[in-house]
DNA sequence: GAGATACGATACAATACGCCTCGTATTTGT
DNA sequence: ACAAATACGAGGCGTATTGTATCGTATCTC
């Protein structure tokens, strides 16, 4: 499976003759295997020794590779994470709609920060810090960030359609409430109790909910 | 001012002989001028180039002194800055029982936004991604993250015991909820419209308050 | 004055980064 | 078959930063 979303690192496309849109670029294509060796073995070590201990060479050398190959894929050590973390988690968002969106929030929210919370937080910081390139960090959102806020809202959306959820209910507010959730455990590191995604969604309902007497 | 939390470095203070317990210890004592130039520094760096950005070498520069005076006081880069952000905000959290707790949680929630927000994610990020020393990220939420949540929780407390929140109330829950609005904020760079603040206490209200019929 | 410590200056080894060149391998088009 | 274009591995290069150590000098207590 190829990164859909690798940035081809300095993008040598130079100007496309627009004669042959569809065919194939001369040259030795690259080497898929290499490719995948590498997103993996980076997300090995973002879990392993985490953001800051990765190196593009010890990536490298754990993908079998040398460091001049992935330096061809990625332009830098945020490129080569933001990417990786989104061909992994990129594809297990359901997007057909929710017959429980109550429910499937909470999965989503519990999931999340089992898998993606930490290393999430831990790319973001780096890339807030680095002031110098806003690039990766729009990259991040873009590539990590948004397709969850997204899925999340749409499963706030659905709640509302149904009519879990008042037609007045400012949804954004809810998504900021219950993703924030999420990340405030992480900065606290607080172990709240098990229940937490469950009774923080639950209060947004209560909060939200269509047969409250609230004013809009 | 000196700094209070200052950790000195590597602290050199052997067995001490227990006979002088308030005795300053001998040898030359420490600049203190240079101790309050060194934080001053690393929080100006900080806010300006990032904690990426920002190097022993550079702050060291800025104040006036050598490295090694850095390297005495700090035993590296996560202890001189979460140091220097504790010495800076450390006491600007009032502690007298307000009158208007859920007035004083949005101001609270919108100042902390605007002057801790960034820099605390960053920080958060790089140690949280640096593994090798859980020592500093324990620092830094000592030193920095759990005051703060203390002084919202205890303004939660304060409505609660004025009957503005239920008794039966999750504060901690409404903590992770408010709170984590902010993070939220940062992390998917959405510049919420502008009452997002009071209107995440807000639904806490309405989700938490006495007149509500939810179940314990 | 002796002992202890801070300070500035400087050097040091160790990493990591990002870029470059070389020789070799692989693919497309003529 | 041959040329052009590109990927690949190996390795080097210059820069930056880190954390440590060593000097000589300055300052403080006993």
């Amino acid at each position: 499976m190829t990164v859909p979303g690798a940035s081809t690192a300095s993008a040598p496309s130079g100007p496309p003759s627009a004669e042959t849109p569809c065919s194939r670029p001369p040259g030795r294509p690259r080497d898929t295997r290499a490719s995948h060796a590498i997103t993996e073995a980076a997300l090995r070590q973002l879990a392993d020794v985490g953001y800051a201990n990765l190196s593009m060479e010890s990536v490298a050398g754990e993908a079998g590779v040398s460091r001049a190959t992935v330096y061809r894929r990625f332009r830098d050590k945020a490129d080569l994470v933001t990417a990786a973390i989104a061909a992994n988690g990129g594809g297990d968002l359901p997007d057909t709609p929710s017959a429980d969106p109550k429910g499937d929030l909470v999965s989503y929210l519990e999931e999340f920060d089992e898998r993606f919370a930490e290393s999430c937080l831990e790319v973001l910081g780096a890339l807030v810090g680095a002031r110098e390139e806003p690039h990766a960090l729009a990259l991040h959102r873009d590539r990590v960030i948004s397709p969850r806020n997204a899925y999340a809202r749409s499963l706030l959306e659905e709640a509302q359609r149904r009519g879990e959820l008042s037609p007045q209910a400012d949804l954004e507010l809810a998504l900021q409430m219950v993703a924030g959730s999420v990340f405030y455990r992480r900065v606290s590191g607080a172990d709240s109790s098990p229940g937490w995604a469950k009774r923080a969604v639950h209060a947004i309902w209560e909060s939200m909910g269509p047969l409250s007497s609230r004013r809009p």
